[in-house]
DNA sequence: CCCGTGATTATCT
DNA sequence: GATAATCACGGGC
């Protein structure tokens, strides 16, 4: 299994392993429940020559050390009240990462709603407003998806997108090409997404292929 | 002091 | 109701 998700994670570019996680169900343990939740955007990171990226100029400080540890570690970062949740890809030395932004609730759902009392269209839009969905602060920064509460589900409960979009990633401005680069995917009219036009939505699937 | 996110407010339909 | 514009926050450098 830990084969598995190593593999995911360093076999292909890292603007593939980022679209390619949409769907791919994230769970959480916890004291009082399992929380599940399947990826609906996701924002790839290249990083010492990404100009938006944290790892830029491989520029190593107290807070980003996760970035230059193995595919499966989590990386999260604070910024005001808010932690962000990055799954690091490649191996060992090489500081790229994926950011999630958007997650679709699947299991938990009462307890995520405690954890963050909003109405649901704002529970889990956005890379902040997930984790405090999920009850995280950055504990696990460092730790691996092989063990630890927080893993990665590759197998069961999998989502396939009808259609992914591509576009530049949220926030990353006067960076030249790396403002423009399309390395941000999401899963189109999936309500769970962040900066999304509400008229767009996919009310019955939410931009999922049907389950037969 | 700069930065991006989430919340609030304003404007249009 | 939906979308755009504006505000406040607080950690990192």
């Amino acid at each position: 299994m830990a084969t598995k998700l190593t593999e995911f994670l360093t076999q292909r570019s890292t603007p593939e392993i980022a679209a390619s996680l949409l769907g791919k169900q994230l769970c959480l343990q916890t004291p009082t429940g399992m929380l599940t939740a399947w990826i609906t955007e996701t924002e790839a990171y290249l990083g010492a020559k990404d100009a938006g990226a944290h790892a830029y100029q491989n520029h190593q400080t107290a807070r980003n050390q996760a970035l230059w540890q193995p595919a499966g570690t989590i990386y999260i970062y604070q910024m005001r009240a808010l932690f962000l949740l990055n799954i690091v890809t490649q191996k060992a030395g090489v500081p790229e990462c994926v950011l999630i932004r958007g997650i679709e609730p699947v299991e938990g759902l009462d307890q995520m709603q405690r954890q963050r009392p909003v109405q649901l269209a704002n529970l889990t839009n956005g890379p902040g407003k997930l984790m405090q969905a999920l009850g995280l602060d950055k504990t696990l920064n460092g730790q691996s998806l092989d063990d630890g509460p927080l893993s990665l589900d590759l197998q069961t409960s999998i989502r396939q997108p009808q259609l992914v979009e591509r576009t530049a990633r949220i926030g990353i401005v006067n960076k030249g090409e790396w403002s423009t680069a399309p390395l941000r995917y999401y899963v189109a009219g999936n309500p769970f997404v962040s900066h999304i036009s509400r008229r767009r939505l996919d009310h019955e699937q939410h931009g999922w292929v049907p389950l037969v």
